[in-house]
DNA sequence: GAGGGAGTTCGACGTTCATCGAACACCGAT
DNA sequence: ATCGGTGTTCGATGAACGTCGAACTCCCTC
């Protein structure tokens, strides 16, 4: 077992914020917002390649703003808003517009 | 005149969150929040020279965090609280506890 | 077990960034 | 006019970052 580090222990503010200021990752975190059920990597809508995606996908997995979970040969993944709210509670709803109703 | 370009139109959230997302920045934040009144650039507790304290200013300005205005031969720096609370409503209050009151 | 889809890892490349020392520009006071 | 304090600008340097193609690992299905 190599060790599968998906979260830190407790959420980083710079590390969170650093994950959300890049526009491919934030594009991201929208989709997992509008969605109420989870999005394999491979299902969301974005114009960089799957390699680069990945990149991403593991800087928003070691901030605590994701988790994946395998599936049926794919990987799920959520947003985790709950952990989110506890920590910094607001950030969310504060740059994520379709988040304010 | 060289054109001074203190504050960005409309503030962006990637630059936003860029700018908060360095420690050394959120630390020069924080000592704003923590103070009500205007700080001198000079007189900032931090650990970095003072050109690249200079660099750090230059961004929070360009980012539309803090405005600079010159008295009596120093820089005094306040927090844009409200245009920031304006354009992400809770954004400061979540990743900067003092402020929860 | 062979094939294929889904993600990840591995260099590599170019860009951006934080940091510094040094030199500069500005301004208030002598 | 000169001095000293305050902040900025100018390269330069090393680290971190985003991006890619290619090769790899898993696991599901036939």
């Amino acid at each position: 077992m190599t060790s599968m580090p998906q979260a830190p222990a407790r959420l980083e503010v710079t590390s969170v914020l650093r994950a959300l200021a890049d526009p491919v990752r934030l594009n991201l975190v929208r989709q997992l917002i509008r969605s109420d059920a989870p999005i394999a990597c491979g299902r969301f809508d974005t114009s960089v390649a799957k390699n680069t995606l990945s990149h991403h996908f593991k800087i928003l997995r070691e901030a605590g703003i994701i988790a994946t979970h395998r599936e049926g040969g794919q990987a799920l993944n959520v947003l985790r808003v709950d952990e989110i709210d506890d920590a910094f509670p607001g950030l969310l709803r504060a740059i994520l517009p379709e988040l304010r109703r």
